[in-house]
DNA sequence: ACCTGAAGTTAGTCTATACTAACACTGCGG
DNA sequence: CCGCAGTGTTAGTATAGACTAACTTCAGGT
């Protein structure tokens, strides 16, 4: 299904891009940098090679967008965190808590366990705990 | 609580010994390439480290047992992938998946977080799912 | 005795991914 | 007009953790 062999340092960044472009007009590198606690040059690195990759692209401006390749593993990351996150805090586990374990976790679980994890949420965990 | 810094790689070597040793005599390095399909010269560098770490203890004839501290983490790191594997299962994962997952997410998930999903196991998964 | 194979070690390589330091561009305020 | 602040890039460094290749050691069968 996914040709893609995207590691957890990219999924991150892909992520943090999505993010950043729901809360900002526009997202550059310094933003990104900022976002995830790195240095620029390490971003500045990250963003040359997801630009090889085809998964993001930016304007001589310097401004970042997600292409639909880029955008899709990135919204399917932040599916999981946003599912595993609130998954977590139903079952009582501290905000910040869930939400770093989140950051991890989203990026080893597996299409299919996801898709049993988010199955159950929705059967069997109240809508209130559940905003998805 | 803990102010052991174990990386994952560590945890799984940890791991293996104690998976090893409940079905072999003796664990050698050797025994735990070929669990975890590494090369003997990676493992022996891994061993060197887990001693170095107070760890594992080796005997001359190159036995390697888990010290006090060594087995502490290998067992928080194998009940976790014990309870996770289960908890996919239940939720209608595939067991090779399951199992799969279970070897990456137990060494992301935080105590509290792990400590929430045991009890809500507990709880609210069936015996029969949940053979721990 | 001796070869052979199993086990372990060591040296050196590779990749990913972060880092620091130094440099280049650009636009704005004084 | 000039320099500084903000942004981005590049070169070089460090670490973790796997790898291959080559070596040592040792025990057993013949």
């Amino acid at each position: 299904m996914h040709n893609i062999k995207s590691n957890e340092s990219m999924e991150n960044y892909l992520e943090a891009i999505l993010m950043l472009s729901e809360k900002l007009p526009v997202v550059r590198s310094v933003d990104i940098a900022a976002e995830l606690d790195y240095k620029k040059s390490s971003v500045s690195i990250a963003m040359k090679n997801l630009r090889e990759k085809k998964l993001i692209t930016v304007t001589d401006a310097g401004y970042i967008y997600l292409t639909e390749e880029g955008k899709q593993i990135a919204e399917m990351i932040y599916e999981r965190h946003k599912l595993i996150s609130q998954f977590l805090i139903a079952l009582g586990v501290d905000k910040v808590t869930a939400v770093e374990d989140a950051c991890r976790m989203e990026h080893v679980i597996s299409e299919e366990s996801f898709a049993a994890l988010k199955d159950y949420c929705a059967k069997h965990l109240s809508d209130e705990m559940m905003i998805l």
